[in-house]
RNA sequence: GCGGGAGUGGCGGAACCGGUAGACGCACUGGACUUAGGAUCCAGUGGGCGUAAGCCCGUGGAGGUUCGAGUCCUCUCUCCCGCACCA
């Protein structure tokens, strides 16, 4: 037989599926279906690792899937739009579009290489005309339906990338892609009121996502929607503050998760850039040494506030404490946030830590109002715990949380505040002032205001010619590409000039792969495709897109829902979350020169060894780390299974095998193979998907295989048959040369549903470890059909040297589990 | 600080419902073949003691429940990740 040559093989065989259309969509709609799905790629030009398990794994799971005999959709696209396109188009003076579809070109190539299941009829990149008409409808419909809404607000500004960002991509306070520190500008923009959705996007966490996404990714998703439920009240200014407000502020509103505390009310708080701040500095109603201390806090931006001391001011105005009546001082304070709730706080500084500090530093009073159930009320700290409401008016003596309750009934009778929910989630901001996205189709006139283009007109695209310098927005830029007849009056007019967050491309994707949209032309996608193939039953993808990319999408598909496009709540049913590929404990990146591109290891190794290693390496979500002489061992494997496949003897049936004609051996190898593919079974119907474990199991029985004697005839059937189903399983990992051996030896008929010979499974002997007191101290191996007593006397036997002179208080005996002895004396 | 996850040989990792800890692979050691081997094959490989049979110890640490604990409970240490002045 000839050399293990995974490039032939691999070459061959990823001809033969593309001649054949393998991996296509089948259209029959009565037939049980998955949809699997790995995470679209940016098209970089080049794969890395970090792909190639991302696709490997889906891959596995469509293989698997065709295996069962389920029509499996398995499609792959680009995300095509991005800044990456603009920065080469500066440094290299190529078109974003020339460079985004030759990177598409190379990066199709590097993925068909690794055998990848692939169906080609759904591709299609995000900067398709194609898509972006349908996008843009989906954004008009969302703009009518009050959805989607242009407004000037302060934003995160990223001054490296040149655009604005959203909440979500600000980590720590730097651009999630360049890392630079993000400014806050005031600008006008666009905005999918994402909020509209807080409550049904926190709900269906619990209801439908729960125990089949990752845990963590559901908390996260929980704490960034951020509920919290409480009070909102007004607090009414005194007379004489009222008057130095010239009676434009009747009071300010506070919200507060702790109305049970509101009898322990000192003083408040407003954010620095509270409306009435505003209005006492526009005024000059401060003191200069006040205005001063103002202004200086106001200097410092709200993200440098955080690491900074407790700070604030006295405003030198009052409010009254709508219970109590009490005059309570407004103070102006750095650790309060303008954009959450109302911008202003009721401070309790003896239940809250933050009011505590402040309260300290100022010598304001502090007021307990809530006594621990047990203990004593801390020395030098709030007490934020559960307790017994003391000197509370009519409350004294309820529980907190009786009590949180029955004042808010209280306020919200005498009309002085209302229960309130409040999140976190802000909306979500989709203006980007970049050339290389989906323009937004909307016409600013000055007429009638903004003007959504014809539907007949989309899609709004690009001009070609324009000039990318990185400096201002290029579409804004250009001298005629704005200029455009307003859709209704008929005046002149302008285009919005920013194009679209590219996650607003990757919030439906997964929807224009369910239909066959070369052929249906005249809608974003069919109602009855997506109605079949949707939900998503595997979406595989890296932790990164916890929050951004998968809240967006889950977003997206209902507001569609919503707008009548489809019948969905949520996309995706599963969600793995893969590990990252690490090299020398950190993750792969060219600054660090730990890269190790895939091509290179596919050239010297084939495909099937690098999708073996990645899978053997360790659990799917767990991180693994890219070892070279662990690659080896794969290599070895694959050609040991190569080279003993002419040993076995060809067939285009499974042999026939009489259990009572084999050695010992030869039935704990058959034992061991059928073992294999019980696990393989049990692995994706368990939703386990340690893909490690199947593999150590086939190699276990692989090695049982090779023990045995063929000389005889029987081994050598035993052999074939192991063979046979060995192949079959190894099939969705290393499919190459699964398809080839399984090709030469049984003309391809042993790939398909795993089927399992659970009378080779069962075994004839049992072998019981014997302890006595919890401690092994020998084996028996008896037959399976020996009594209780039988296998007790044996064990006896057994361990006899550690009985003698003992008496046996008494005998555990665990069926086809462990025999152990209670001695005493 | 809050929330989540994890600690098992030299390494990556196995262990279903509490039932032989270390499957499988890497690395290592010895041997075979060989001019040679970094190729391949065979054998060994948690630690300690012992010529051996065997004995003792062992899943971050300390307790506990149990005939029996990597697995369950309490306390504790360490590491990783996410959020972080959200009222």
């Amino acid at each position: 037989m000839e050399q293990y040559n995974p490039k032939a093989v691999e070459e061959k065989w990823q001809k033969i599926w593309k001649e054949k259309k393998e991996f296509e969509p089948k259209g029959e709609k009565n037939l049980p279906k998955k949809y699997v799905l790995s995470m679209f790629p940016y098209p970089s030009g080049k794969i890395h690792m970090g792909h190639v398990r991302n696709y490997v794994l889906g891959d596995v799971f469509a293989r698997y899937y065709r295996k069962e005999g389920k029509n499996v959709l398995h499609p792959i696209g680009w995300d095509a739009f991005g800044l990456p396109a603009e920065n080469a188009a500066i440094q290299r003076k190529v078109h974003p579009k020339e460079w985004t579809y030759k990177n598409i070109e190379e990066m199709r190539k590097e993925l068909h290489r690794l055998g990848l299941s692939f169906s080609e009829e759904r591709e299609f990149a995000t900067t398709d005309p194609d898509y972006t008409r349908w996008e843009q409808e989906f954004i008009i419909k969302m703009y009518e339906n009050g959805l989607l809404e242009r407004r000037t607000q302060k934003v995160n500004w990223c001054p490296s990338c040149h655009t604005v960002l959203a909440n979500e991509q600000v980590i720590e306070g730097q651009c999630w892609r360049c890392d630079s520190q993000v400014e806050i500008r005031e600008l006008p923009g666009w905005y999918i009121l994402i909020t509209k959705y807080a409550e049904e996007l926190l709900e269906d966490i619990d209801k439908k996502l729960k125990g089949k996404w990752p845990e963590r990714v559901l908390i996260m998703q929980k704490n960034w929607i951020g509920k919290s439920v409480g009070l909102k009240f007004q607090f009414h200014f005194t007379e004489e503050s009222w008057c130095k407000l010239n009676s434009k502020f009747e009071g300010f509103e506070v919200f507060t998760t702790r109305p049970d505390t509101i009898f322990g009310v000192t003083y408040t708080a407003l954010a620095p850039e509270h409306p009435i701040v505003d209005y006492l500095l526009e005024n000059h109603l401060l003191s200069p040494e006040v205005e001063e201390k103002v202004r200086k806090i106001r200097a410092i931006p709200p993200r440098e506030r955080q690491s900074r001391e407790k700070e604030g001011v006295y405003l030198g105005i009052d409010v009254l404490h709508p219970l109590t009546g009490q005059k309570l001082p407004v103070w102006l304070a750095n650790f309060v946030l303008v954009e959450y709730g109302s911008g202003a706080v009721m401070a309790v500084p003896a239940h809250d830590q933050r009011d505590y500090e402040f309260a300290k530093k100022y010598g304001l009073p502090i007021k307990y109002v809530i006594k621990p159930i047990e203990g004593e009320l801390p020395e030098d700290s709030a007490y934020t715990g559960d307790g017994i409401l003391v000197d509370s008016g009519e409350f004294t003596g309820l529980d907190n949380q009786t009590a949180k309750e029955k004042i808010i009934e209280k306020m919200e009778e005498l009309g002085l505040g209302s229960r309130e929910v409040n999140y976190r989630l802000r909306d979500w901001g989709i203006s980007r002032q970049r050339y290389w996205g989906t323009p937004l189709p909307f016409i600013i006139c000055p007429k009638c205001g903004i003007v959504p283009e014809k539907i007949e007109n989309l899609p709004v695209t690009l001009p070609d010619d324009v000039e990318i310098t990185g400096e201002g927005n290029p579409l804004a830029n250009h001298p005629t590409w704005k200029k455009v007849k307003c859709p209704k009056c008929g005046g002149e007019a302008e285009r919005e000039t920013d194009t679209m967050d590219t996650f607003v491309d990757s919030s439906w994707y997964f929807l224009r792969y369910t239909t066959d949209f070369r052929k249906f032309k005249n809608l974003p996608f069919r109602k009855e495709d997506v109605e079949y193939w949707m939900p998503v039953d595997h979406y595989i993808g890296g932790i990164e897109h916890a929050i951004l990319h998968l809240l967006y999408a889950r977003f997206f598909t209902k507001a569609l829902r919503d707008l009548g496009y489809i019948q969905l709540d949520e996309p995706f049913d599963h969600l793995l979350t893969q590990g990252m590929v690490l090299k020398d404990g950190a993750k792969m990146s060219k600054s660090k020169g730990n890269v190790v591109p895939p091509s290179e290891m596919i050239e010297k190794y084939g495909a099937d060894t690098v999708r073996f290693f990645i899978l053997f390496a360790g659990p799917p979500m767990q991180e693994i780390e890219w070892n070279e002489n662990g690659v080896e061992g794969a290599y070895r494997f694959l050609n040991r299974l190569w080279s003993n496949a002419e040993k076995v003897e060809k067939s285009p049936t499974k042999p026939e095998i009489d259990p009572s004609n084999l050695t010992k051996e030869e039935k704990e190898a058959r034992r061991k193979v059928y073992q294999a593919g019980q696990r393989f079974l049990d692995i994706f119907q368990k939703e386990l998907y340690t893909f490690n474990t199947i593999i150590a199991g086939i190699m276990e029985a692989f090695n049982a295989l090779n023990k045995l004697d063929l000389n005889r005839k029987e081994g050598r059937k035993v052999y074939t048959e192991g063979y046979w189903v060995l192949l079959n399983l190894l099939e969705p990992f290393v499919p190459h040369i699964s398809h080839q051996l399984s090709h030469t030896l049984f003309e391809g008929k042993n790939l398909g549903k795993v089927e399992i010979d659970s009378d080779a499974l069962k075994s004839e002997e049992v072998l019981y470890p014997v302890s006595v007191n919890g401690k092994k101290r020998g084996e028996i191996s008896v037959p399976v059909d020996a009594s209780k007593e039988e296998i007790l006397e044996k064990a006896r036997q057994r361990v006899e040297k550690y009985l003698t002179g003992k008496e046996i208080v008494r005998e555990v005996f665990v069926p086809g589990r462990i025999i152990n002895f209670v001695v005493k004396g």
